[in-house]
RNA sequence: GGGAGCAUAGCUCAGCUGGGAGAGCAUCUGCCUUACAAGCAGAGGGUCACAGGUUCGAGCCCUGUUGUUCCCACCA
């Protein structure tokens, strides 16, 4: 830091200082029985993404805390590691090899899985090195990925003992079906949005010519996979006609009328065509009268064979015909508009087609159980705790979890059939020879697991589980999870109930849920809006550090936040006052300036400083105790900023600049003390130019990043001076608001005369009014003559400054009888709560003291200001 | 249909278990005071959405209203 420039310059320090830790192996976490551990599990990201600010917003908080535990002297773990992402990522190959005018079939699935592997290569290592960038002391040694053998073994493991106990099943189910990316998805990934639609209002002849029945429905096009029509069971309109049959126009087949309670009767005409294969209530109902399924749809929901005349149509093609023909043969009796929620696929935004299928599912009802109990008993702290609401709603509401999905990227269901007896095996290991008949002809189910069922089991499947190994012994359950809301079903929740299951132990103690990051105007940052600000583009424009401390102020958990340039901006400017502080301090410390510590001597203003520096340590630390990140870097930046380089480093000059060394010695002292001991306070925070500045200043430890996390000290703690001060301190702004008003520049010396009870104090700090209010010279006095000068009154003072040319009398007069009036507004207000016997009674004691205190300061401010105008009114 | 968040200075947001409303940005005034003009010293600007209630005391707690955002469920 020789030849120091005036401006910070983040790029030329921060990858080099990143090495620096690397190399130093900072990061790496081991088991250390003399330490207690505190775990965090990193959300992997897709190796399909790219840093985005949701995952800068999210890693910042967690390297926050895991770099606060570090200092403190845990053995802190952070986990890395991405995701495979199943979809998402099989969906990107296809797209390319489309490109190339290859398609999956035309490889196979071991070509398939060869270019995946590939790309996983390519690409799985991006989002690492972006991570890098921004700061994140993650233990790479440790880097996993949800399809790594570790991994691997942990999902055949959970698979089997949950088949075995008769939790995970196989069965023809309704499932959401995803045309484009042609799998079945859960119901967790589907969205639903209100979309203007139409209700068609159809009429079917009875089979036996009596006439026909009125009904409504939003998808004419299901039509043919009809299989009953369906009224509730004491509609007085509909009873004789129930069991009876009506002939499905088009298809000419012949279906029942039933009577099911699923059927509102005051809604559209109380009848309901029933289509089992692609509705979820009508599957229902289907189930209890025993009605046939037909499907009508491939997988890309074009209309199979099923569909008569429009196989071979999309489905909305076929809807726009089916309407046609129904109109021309008379069927249609009227169309309505109407609004109703379409679903669509989370990953594609294509809607999602209801649909009958064979799939795997997980039984949810009795791991849901012990997951509420988890959180309801305190095991688990939601924060903020508002989302516990959400997550016993969605958990005690919660249906069998799809989990099978038709792609090939991904964790390969562990199940084999036998062609030859139709066993099902579902075994750890590779199966080849039936176990029932012995037959060869054995086949692996072709399907993989959503990638949610991987992500359930990150906090121990990273730490060696099914082996109970030294590290999950130690580091599992994992200390706290940071997340984002948005995911609180799709991995928190599975999260929680895998855990309670397969380890016994809830997989954490606090889950910390954090907002979304939205664009200036509060819009969801997208690809299709191209409003997505690069945190990356940001990290090289303001400093990861001036990114991060962005992201961690002004954050409330749980709550969104918008994004602005104009704030990273602002933190830079905070970033380059800490180096300008860190300057001045090199520039007036000799090569021999003894590590930090806390000198002799010490003056009024030094025990202020450390006073308020030791408050700013038991605040911070109680902060992030507590996860109120937000708070804990608003303090600090009020401390740095206004405290120490407004107050004490300008204070601190006098003594540097004053000849006597002892004096310069102490100040130098309490300025690396002071100054050393905040950048570990800040370094979670801006862990990249806290390091840079401390390894230039006097120092012992290799490394701000593991050195120790300071802690508040009964001996710091100078309430008396900190009071004492206070005084000099509204002196000082009360000159200097006065010199202000008057327009009288700080080059022009004006000299101060003081009038006050504390008298000894204030010719302490003589040296202070002089250089920081503009005094050529400080008098003190028992009385004074002021003989057209300007007066300052302030609770502890009357100052008096003698400018005679500048004066305006009759102003200054106004000015005081203004303030005076104020100040008798304030008496008042004070007297009337101190009146009240109520108050007095019932308020708590310390809170009417301090009340007492106020009333005594104004009436003395009261006094002062009665003598200024008096004086005034005596020169007039 | 059920649930939740938000509503505080021109803008973006803080405000811990209730004790005279804060920051950053923007605006205005004056300063190149040798760490920093990405700076310094000051100033202006708020019926804390609205209406009730609890309390000695409410931005904060309770009830209701309005606006707004979101989540869940899903009626064919």
């Amino acid at each position: 830091m020789k030849d120091i420039a005036k401006t910070y310059n983040p790029a030329e320090v921060e990858d080099r200082i990143y090495d620096f830790w690397v190399k130093g192996n900072y990061f790496h976490a081991e088991v250390d029985q003399n330490k207690k551990p505190y775990t965090i599990v990193i959300p992997p990201p897709n190796i399909t993404g790219q840093l985005h600010m949701g995952h800068a917003l999210d890693n910042t908080l967690q390297d926050i805390l895991i770099r606060f535990r570090r200092m403190q002297g845990y053995s802190a773990l952070w986990m890395p590691g991405t995701d495979h992402a199943s979809i998402a990522t099989e969906a990107k190959i296809v797209e390319a090899m489309k490109a190339e005018g290859i398609t999956k079939e035309d490889i196979g699935r071991d070509g398939f899985l060869e270019r995946a592997w590939a790309w996983r290569d390519k690409f799985g290592s991006r989002i690492i090195s972006q991570l890098k960038k921004l700061g994140s002391s993650c233990d790479w040694e440790r880097e996993r990925f949800t399809l790594d053998e570790g991994c691997s073994k942990a999902v055949k493991e959970v698979f089997v003992r949950l088949y075995e106990k008769g939790l995970i099943y196989r069965g023809e189910r309704i499932i959401n079906w995803c045309p484009h990316c042609k799998t079945s998805i859960s119901d967790a990934e589907v969205t639903y949005e209100e979309k203007d639609g139409s209700f068609w209002h159809l009429r079917y002849p009875l089979t036996d010519g009596s006439g026909f029945v009125e009904l409504a429905t939003t998808r004419p096009e299901t039509m043919m996979g009809d299989t009953a029509v369906a009224v509730h069971p004491d509609d007085e309109r509909y009873k004789g006609i129930i069991g009876k049959t009506i002939t499905l126009p088009i298809m000419n087949r012949e279906i029942p009328i039933v009577a099911d309670e699923y059927v509102e009767m005051d809604f559209g005409t109380g009848v309901v065509k029933i289509t089992p294969a692609h509705d979820p209530n009508d599957f229902e109902v289907g189930l209890r009268h025993n009605l046939p399924v037909i499907n009508i749809m491939t997988d890309e929901a074009i209309i199979n064979e099923n569909g008569g005349k429009y196989c071979g149509m999309d489905r909305y093609t076929a809807r726009k015909a089916v309407v046609k023909d129904l109109e021309e043969q008379g069927y249609l009796v009227k169309v309505e508009p109407m609004k109703h929620n379409v679903g669509s696929c989370y990953r594609c935004n294509s809607v999602v087609e209801p649909r009958v299928s064979k799939q795997w599912f997980v039984k949810m009802e009795p791991l849901a159980k012990p997951a509420i109990e988890t959180v309801k008993n305190g095991e688990i702290k939601l924060i903020p705790s508002r989302f516990e609401k959400t997550y016993y709603n969605w958990m005690e509401n919660i249906k069998d979890w799809c989990i099978s999905r038709q792609l090939w990227w991904g964790h390969r269901i562990p199940a084999w059939y036998c062609a030859d007896c139709g066993a099902v095996i579902v075994s750890k290991s590779d199966v080849n020879t039936c176990p029932k008949c012995g037959s060869k002809n054995v086949t692996q189910d072709e399907d993989t697991l959503d990638t949610w069922f991987s992500s359930a089991l990150w906090p121990f499947s990273t730490l060696g589980w099914p082996e109970e190994n030294l590290d999950l012994k130690y580091f599992y359950p994992t200390s706290t999870l940071v997340t984002g809301y948005d995911i609180i079903f799709f991995w928190v929740a599975r999260m929680i109930f895998s855990g309670l299951e397969y380890t016994g132990k809830a997989p954490f103690n606090t889950v910390l849920f954090h907002g979304i990051v939205r664009d200036d105007q509060g819009r969801k940052m997208s690809k299709s809006l191209g409003n997505g600000v690069d945190p990356l583009v940001e990290i090289e424009k303001y400093g990861a550090d001036a990114l991060r401390f962005t992201l961690a102020t002004g954050n409330t958990p749980g709550n969104d936040m918008r994004y602005s340039s104009d704030r990273v901006s602002a933190s830079r400017n905070f970033a380059n006052k800490i180096w300008n502080a860190a300057r001045f301090l090199l520039m007036n410390l000799p090569d021999d300036e003894p590590a930090p510590h806390i000198p002799e001597n010490l003056g009024v203003e030094d025990k202020w400083i450390l006073s308020k520096f030791n408050s700013v340590v038991r605040d911070v630390t109680d902060n992030l105790d507590k996860f109120e990140l937000g708070l804990a870097v608003a303090k600090l930046y009020d401390f740095i900023w206004d405290v120490f380089c407004d107050w004490y480093i300008e204070l601190a000059k006098i003594k540097l600049n004053s000849g006597d060394e002892a004096a310069a010695k102490t100040a130098r002292a309490v300025l690396v003390y002071v100054f050393s001991e905040t950048l570990k306070l800040l370094h979670p925070f801006m862990p990249f130019i806290t390091e840079e500045i401390w390894q230039a200043l006097p120092h012992s430890g290799e490394t701000i990043m593991v050195s120790k996390w300071p802690e508040y000290s009964e001996k710091l703690a100078f309430e008396t001076e900190e009071q004492n001060f206070q005084i000099i301190m509204d002196a000082i702004r009360a000159i200097r608001n006065r010199r202000n008003e008057m327009n009288v520049p700080p080059s022009k010396k004006a000299k101060v005369v003081i009038v006050s009870e504390r008298s000894e104090l204030f010719k302490d700090c003589a040296s202070f009014i002089e250089r920081l209010a503009s005094a050529s010279e400080v008098e003190l006095t028992n009385s004074y003559d002021p003989d057209g000068a300007v007066t300052v009154v302030t609770d502890a003072a009357t100052i008096y400054i003698p400018m005679k040319e500048l004066m305006d009398f009759s102003k200054e007069l106004e000015r005081l009888e203004k303030e005076l009036a104020k100040a008798n507004v304030d008496k008042e207000f004070f007297e009337k709560k101190l009146n009240n016997p109520g108050f007095v009674a019932k308020a708590p004691e310390k809170v009417v003291a301090e009340q007492r205190e106020q009333l005594s300061k104004v009436l003395e401010k009261i006094e002062n200001l009665l003598a200024g105008i008096e004086d005034i009114k005596k020169q007039m």
